[in-house]
DNA sequence: GATTGACATTGACGCAGCGTAAAGGTGTAC
DNA sequence: GTACACCTTTACGCTGCGTCAATGTCAATC
């Protein structure tokens, strides 16, 4: 039995054009070439398609698959075990994404239905109530009523778009800045990123940015104890290297 | 704060090749060009990058990417639940190919220590013993005692890969010539197929192919009770069917 | 003021695995 | 004779950049 493209195309259930790249890279080429120049395939050509196919829906590249196909010395378990090895990472990736996926969907439902109260939870609740109970007197006399009253309002007020980079800031200032800690120096670049992240999660809450007022709040936080447990929970003495961090990056180091 | 290419690179974990791609396709473009031709970004296209890398993080394509950051209007969650469908489905996908990978592995396993007993089970077992028992005279006398030889010791030389292939080929004469008695016509493409593919699986067993032993061998499936009982175990006709398309295939039809 | 080295620019090819024309030759049936 | 299905090669397109290549710029050093 012999066939062009098309019929053994039909008889696998693949396209012409495939066949032709097949044999273009060297994968499965026609037993011959009649006068017209067609490309006749023989049953030895089937059946190495078959198992070119086979590989193939089993996500093995085709790279590979030629090396399986054509040099019989080589180990096909071998490569079968390293090719399921790549299709486990992969899944665990994937696995990774949709939780991340799912956790970013809940919390955009979440938040949908989400009260101004609700809004502020966990250490965001706290730093605000803690801010205007303990703090509302001293900031406000600092750095004015405006912009004590802006920052709240800019809470309230807050689209779902924010609130959702806002939380991923402030997860990343935590990382960057645990990982700073470890590096000991709050003048290297890990520690001057960790800095500049505090500022970009701060402008959330502040409608004007100020050097003073970030080199303040950084001092605040280790002068107080309730910001200082905050930022030492995981490694004490982190709330003084953000602090000394955010003096170096504000320029504003004694 | 001004970043050029390579500030923000850095800062964010690109490449400056990255940042050039997403200008040119529109997604991040620059805040300005200096008189050097240099990008420069600002504060909104950091925060912006963040976002970007955000979404990229989660495996969104860039165009979906682009809209998600470029209209506002755009429905984040939706396409957030479309995306975590996708990834759900590949997931599935990735599921079955890695089922299938650790399937083909097991039977490499199985049969590297295979026993020459443990080769001979279902129904190729059946099929070679009752040959021999029965058919063994019969056979020899029909077509020669070297071919019944030849068969029983290809058989017991078989190879690794040769046992795969016969097991998918088995398989797949059992698939298309059920589908191709539903269509009910032994000339079909789908009955000659059916009738290649047997001959396939045949040659596995027979050193020489001719058409004539390949005839007699469909009639016998018919003639003989324990062979049509096979065949016939789905669906009733089955035997006779596959005999027709045989000789039809043979160019042996009365 | 000349050189060096680290940066910047645009332009273009390459990667996997084909899909999809475009522009033409071949086979066969009516 | 002509219609129509089939074949051929050539070549661009898709994603998301990596990786030259050729050239310009900036700051520091000889």
């Amino acid at each position: 039995m012999e066939y062009t493209v098309q019929k053994l195309g039909r008889l696998a259930g693949i396209s012409t054009r495939t066949l032709r790249y097949y044999d273009q890279i060297g994968m499965l080429k026609p037993a011959r070439i009649n006068s017209s120049g067609y490309r006749i395939y023989g049953q030895t050509e089937v059946d190495r398609l078959q198992q070119i196919l086979f590989y193939r829906e089993l996500g093995v590249p085709l790279d590979q698959i030629k090396e399986l196909v054509t040099d019989p010395s080589y180990d096909g378990a071998k490569a079968l075990k390293e090719h399921r090895k790549q299709l486990l990472d992969r899944r665990d990736q994937l696995d990774l994404l949709i939780a991340n996926v799912e956790k970013t969907i809940a919390l955009h439902e979440g938040r949908t239905t989400m009260t101004d109260q609700e809004k502020f939870e966990g250490f965001k609740q706290q730093m605000l109530d803690e801010n205007e109970d303990k703090y509302g007197q001293e900031i406000r006399e600092k750095y004015g009523e405006d912009t004590v009253n802006k920052s709240n309002a800019k809470w309230k007020s807050m689209t779902q778009q924010e609130y959702e980079e806002i939380t991923q800031v402030a997860n990343e200032v935590t990382k960057t800045l645990s990982e700073a800690y470890r590096n000991g120096d709050p003048a290297s670049d890990i520690a001057q990123k960790a800095a500049e992240l505090h500022k970009q999660w701060l402008t959330y809450y502040w409608s004007e940015y100020s050097k003073e007022a970030h080199a303040g709040l950084a001092q605040m936080y280790v002068d107080d104890e309730r910001f200082k447990a905050y930022y030492d929970a995981e490694q004490p003495g982190t709330a003084a290297f953000l602090r000394d961090a955010i003096q170096i990056y504000t320029g504003l180091s004694k």
